[in-house]
DNA sequence: ATTATATATATCATTCTGATATATATACGC
DNA sequence: GCGTATATATATCAGAATGATATATATAAT
């Protein structure tokens, strides 16, 4: 998917700036995609130049104004066809090749070069940090305004359910199985 | 984790080739880690100006050759001390944040851009992906020689049980709740 | 009083990918 | 037999994306 693409969904949900964008980056969002600022940015100023979205500046005394963009019709139209082209290439190809690169699982993977005693903090660390995300996508209260667009979407449900069953597996898996990477001490 | 500390673990576990390396980030790997001939041939090059790894060609008439790393002395103690010090950071900073790029989500949270029958096909064949990937994980017969060294470590069993679990559970809850990503038709 | 964090945009060197170039062998359909 | 596609094998590079830094200020914490 475009960065185009993607960050006229988010203003689809209602404007925003690039900084609250990228926000939405670093909250749930971040276990499933992220775009950085020298991305946002520039991508922004070219939908702008191309009149996909409008924007106001609104004057902060001190700070540097804040850009709301607001997403137009042709904007809408563009995020729509773009959406549908998507998902017919996936549909034709079948490859939903998700790009992952966790570094956990490669430390999994050398595990054998990696003392016992570390290894095993390294898992517990593992453990705490899913439990924590668990939190994050169980958690049912208030929530800051530029999370509360996605947390309102119909489809944010979905998603949260399906992110809180794989952790858990994930963790149960964890818990169940890790006396399996233990090298025996010689 | 370096470039350099990735591909001298894949020669931990026996001499290869720049292209063979590729090929195990083909395989069942790529669920967890990937890097591109433009990363790997230039990290192998200097790996091995380093020492780190030596380097046998071997003439294939008309072909290129074939140019096989192996890891040496000085190459292991550097990859162990890289994997320790990884180890550590993530300990010390308890941030496993791993980088996903998942589009197949991004169709998910703007569904409701998609039509109802699109988005049906699109589930549809996410389903049949993962069942080929979890068969792929489950399967326990022979497999071509770059990817059978993986598969050949102690902690390969306990990964492959992990991901074979996630994908069941994903595969579970899309079943039984893909429901609630169908919209009222106007 | 100082340090750290948050708001807010912008830019850029470095890094990485995805595509292409080069060269050949083999398999497949027609 | 002939074109096409795929596989082997390395190398390079334009374009894209990241991560860091610059700029400027307010606020909270130590």
């Amino acid at each position: 998917m475009q960065k185009e693409t993607l960050c006229l969904g988010l203003l689809s949900l209602g404007p925003r700036s690039g900084y609250e964008i990228k926000q939405m980056f670093e909250g749930p969002l971040s276990d499933f995609y992220s775009l950085s600022f020298g991305t946002i940015y520039p991508t922004l100023n070219s939908l702008q130049a191309d009149k996909y979205v409008s924007c106001k500046q609104h004057s902060q005394s001190k700070k540097p104004d804040k850009k709301v963009y607001t997403i137009t019709k042709k904007g809408m139209d563009l995020m729509k066809d773009n959406l549908l082209g998507d998902a017919s290439s996936y549909i034709r190809s079948g490859n939903f090749g998700d790009q992952i690169k966790s570094e956990f699982f490669l430390l999994l993977l050398f595990s054998k070069y990696i003392p016992n005693e570390t290894m095993n903090t390294v898992l517990n660390e593992r453990v705490l940090y899913l439990r924590q995300k668990l939190e994050q996508f169980k958690y049912d209260g208030p929530v800051p305004g530029n999370l509360d667009a996605i947390r309102n979407e119909k489809s944010g449900s979905f998603i949260r359910g399906l992110a809180s069953a794989l952790i858990e597996t994930g963790l149960n898996y964890m818990e169940k199985n890790r006396h399996l990477l233990k090298k025996k001490i010689n």
